[in-house]
DNA sequence: AAGTGGTCTAGACCACTAG
DNA sequence: TAGTGGTCTAGACCACTTT
C-alpha cells in the first residue's frame, strides 16, 4: 500500500520526507479535502518512524492549512484555501533588495514642529506638544517608489543626526532617540490617489492611484510611541500571495 | 533568577506558561535584542521541564518572530520587525464576517464568452475558445463593497448552477465545475482607480480610489485553470496588520 | 573538547470523540 | 470502551560553533 519509503541516509530528515510524500498525495488526490489521514500511530508504523516525529511532519502540513486536526476524532484533508491571500510587506530595503531592486532612501526634511490636532491626537499627546518629523523619499534603482512622512514624541537634547535616517527603519530612529522602545505595531493599508505636493516628489500626475500605508508603534504599555505613514506609487508598487509547495522550502 | 515558576495544576500547558514568562522578559527589556537566552538544557533544569517541552515553547516564540536559533552558537532575542506588515484577505463571506458585517452576494452576470485576446492570455487558452465568466456584486450591510469578475475554462455539458454562485468561493466553483481540481493560487494587489460602469455598481464617483486584486488558479500541474479579480472600494475597505501578544492566542 | 541547537525514539498520561 | 490527537518525559546521536 505504501509505495514510499523514508531514506534513512538522505541530508533530508524523515519528517520533512514524510512531509513531502503526504502533501503530494493530497495534490494529486489520492487523500481528497474531507478524507480522514492514517491516525498518527499508524502512520508512525507504516513509515517506522515514532509518533513524535509523525506528529512534527503532520504540524508542518497543518501550518501550510493542508489538514486540520481534531483531538479524538482524527486528521483531515482541507479544502485549500486559494480564495484567502496573504500579503507581506519587509522593511523597505530589504523588501526592494529582495525585488532585485537597488534601494535609497533620500532625507526630504527633519524638523520639530508642534503637533497640529491630527498629529497629537495620533501620539496621545497634549496640543502644541512638539514633535519630531521627518519625510524620506524611497528610491529604488533611481526611480521614485514612496513617500514616507513619521512623526514621534521629542525628546530634548537627543539629537538625530541626519546620517542615521538615511538608512535606519523608523522604529530604529525611535529606539535609539528614545528610552521607550517600540514593541507593537500596527498598520493599515488602502488606496487613494495621490494630491499635488506628492505627486511632484513621486514624479507622477496628481491623481494617480497610490497605497497609503499607515504605522502605528506601541511601547510595553501601549502608549503609542510613532505614527506616520508611507505612500507608494501604485503603478511601480504591487503585492504578490502565493502559496508554495513544499518542495523549495529550504 | 527565575521569579516565575511552571504551575503544574494549571490547565494552560507548560510549554504555552514558559513562552508567557519569556515573551515578558523580551518585551520588559529583561532579554534584550541580541542577548542569548540560556540554553534549552538550561531552561529545562530551570524550570523542570523536559527538553522536548522547552523546544516546543521556544518554537513559538520563533515563529512569532521574537528569538532566533542557531545550531552550534545558541538562541537569540530577535529586534522585533516592527516595519514589516502582514496583510491577511479571507475569503469574502468569513472576512466581512469577521468584520461583524452581514456578508451578501448578488448574481449580476453569467455567461459563456469567447475569449478576448486578455483572457484567453491568461488561462493559456487558443483564441475563442470558450470561456465561463461571471460578476458578483459584494455587499456588507446592503452597502456594495466589491466588484468580483472571475473567468474560467468552460466545460461542456457541465451546468453551473445560479444559486451555486450566490454562495461559493471562486476556487470551489471551479472544482464542481470541472475535474482539474485548483491547488495552487497567486493573487495580486494594487490600488487603482475605478471606471464609470464600475463605480455605477459600487455607488462611488467615478476616478475613486479601490484595490484591484488579481487571482490566479493553478492546477497541479500548473494549468491555469481560473482567473480573475476583485475591486474593493477604498472607502469601505482597508487592511489591517497587527503584531499581537501572545496572551491573547487561543 | 565542551556546549549548542536539530532530530529522533519509545514509552506515558490525558481529554476528547465515537460506536 | 477503544481510538484519536495533545502533551510530556528522559534519554540518545548528530552537525555545528566556540574555546
Amino acid at each position: 500500500m505504501a509505495g514510499d519509503r523514508i531514506n534513512r541516509n538522505s541530508f533530508v530528515p524523515p519528517y520533512f520526507q514524510l512531509a513531502q510524500i503526504l502533501e503530494q498525495k493530497i495534490l494529486s488526490g489520492e487523500f481528497k479535502p474531507g478524507d480522514s489521514l492514517p491516525s498518527e500511530n499508524d502512520l508512525a508504523k507504516e513509515y517506522n518512524l515514532s509518533r513524535m516525529t509523525v506528529r512534527k511532519c503532520l504540524n508542518i502540513l497543518a501550518e501550510r492549512g493542508l489538514i486540520s486536526a481534531y483531538r479524538g476524532r482524527g486528521t483531515f484533508v482541507s479544502r485549500p484555501a486559494l480564495d484567502r491571500a496573504v500579503f507581506t510587506i519587509e522593511e523597505y530595503h530589504k523588501e526592494m533588495s529582495r525585488r532585485g531592486l537597488n534601494p535609497e532612501a533620500r532625507l526630504i526634511a527633519v524638523k520639530v514642529l508642534k503637533a497640529s490636532a491630527e498629529i497629537s491626537g495620533k501620539l496621545e499627546l497634549k496640543a502644541d506638544e512638539r514633535v519630531l518629523y521627518f519625510c524620506r523619499l524611497l528610491l529604488a534603482d533611481n526611480v521614485p517608489m514612496a513617500i514616507e512622512r513619521k512623526y514621534m514624541r521629542f525628546k530634548k537634547g537627543s539629537p538625530i543626526l541626519e546620517n542615521e535616517l538615511q538608512y535606519k527603519a523608523f522604529s530604529e530612529v525611535i529606539s535609539m532617540h528614545s528610552e521607550v522602545l517600540p514593541v507593537r505595531s500596527r498598520m493599515v493599508m488602502r488606496p487613494a490617489v495621490v494630491e499635488e505636493e506628492d505627486a511632484l516628489l513621486l514624479q507622477v500626475p496628481a491623481g494617480s492611484p497610490v497605497l497609503y500605508l499607515e504605522q502605528y508603534l506601541y511601547a510595553n504599555d501601549e502608549t503609542v510611541v510613532g505614527w506616520g505613514f508611507f505612500i507608494f506609487r501604485g503603478d511601480r508598487f504591487s503585492l504578490v500571495s502565493e502559496v508554495r509547495p513544499l518542495k523549495g522550502v529550504e
